[in-house]
DNA sequence: CCAAGGCCTGAATG
DNA sequence: ACATTCAGGCCTT
């Protein structure tokens, strides 16, 4: 039976880019799931949440080993699993997400970060778990409506205006989750696509890490750098940008090469090369 | 179809 | 100091 203890590197999976709230405070991580918190410690190894519902935000229910052991045929991808033993795919609540990847359009991780804690301050509810004080994200309800006013005022930008929309589609249940979840990848990304602010890269983020579409391999900027420096025999990366049309074609050859946990190798490359390049978390 | 340009914002660069 | 560039894209032309 696999050991979580040395199956979860709790603080290399926070600080990979997934998740933009959370908090370090000695030993003890805490992480704004929706309307949900996650206490997590790595020694004595301890998951509780406010809810007090498990929720196997570290996909504690996948079969770690055996997906490591699919994804690691590639060979730099094994190197990389070396470096980062118990990184993690996590499973996070799709709205936070959703809203986190349509604001990471064209910005940076601590830019991301502020812009979420405003929302949360401003919109989300206020709850005290073990002895700390926290804002959850806010309900789609909530933020449909807000004015957009209100949302310029937490730093969105020209994004505010994809968030208010997204929101009310979501609220509205034209967009559903639930349902989402039990699409397959491409009916799930179609759906997703027509939330405003969302593209192919947003769309693959959201689909990964919430909703349970470990094929999902989002191409942003550094994996695209990636593949053009490791994979060069394998892919046809010539050019920087990706049109519309060759994304789902790159992702076709990407998945019959890295397999169906395409998602995972991506999150261990991805954090490689970031480190690499002495990029910070936060 | 595809390429190019614009875009809020704050930190990093020169 | 102050201007320019950049950062995990998206949308429109």
């Amino acid at each position: 039976m696999p050991d979580l203890h040395t199956d979860i590197n709790i603080h290399e999976t926070i600080n990979s880019g997934q998740i933009f709230l959370w908090e370090n405070y000695g030993n003890e991580w805490f992480v704004i799931d929706g309307h949900d918190v996650i206490m997590a410690k790595q020694k004595p190894f301890e998951i509780i949440t406010f809810s007090k519902k498990p929720k196997n935000f570290f996909r504690e229910d996948d079969n770690y080993r055996k997906i490591l052991k699919n994804i690691t045929k590639d060979k730099i991808v094994k190197k990389a699993s070396k470096y980062y033993p118990g990184l993690r795919v996590t499973r996070q609540d799709p709205f936070q997400c959703c809203i986190s990847f349509i604001i990471s359009a064209n910005s940076n991780i601590p830019n991301i970060r502020m812009r979420l804690q405003k929302l949360c301050i401003k919109f989300g509810t206020k709850v005290r778990f073990q002895k700390r004080e926290f804002f959850l994200f806010p309900t789609p309800k909530m933020l449909a409506n807000a004015t957009l006013q209100d949302l310029q005022e937490c730093k969105l930008g020209y994004r505010s205006k994809y968030v208010l929309d997204a929101s009310r589609l979501i609220a509205s249940r034209e967009i559903d989750f639930d349902e989402l979840k039990k699409a397959e990848y491409g009916k799930c990304k179609e759906l997703l696509l027509k939330l405003p602010g969302i593209g192919d890269k947003v769309a693959d983020c959201v689909m990964l890490f919430s909703l349970e579409k470990l094929g999902a391999f989002p191409l942003d900027t550094w994996i695209v750098k990636i593949l053009q420096k490791y994979y060069s025999e394998n892919f046809r990366m010539a050019k920087k940008t990706i049109s519309k049309n060759r994304y789902e074609n790159i992702h076709q050859d990407v998945l019959n090469h890295f397999g169906k946990y395409a998602g995972y190798s991506q999150q261990f490359l991805y954090k490689m090369e970031r480190d690499l390049n002495k990029k910070k978390w936060l």
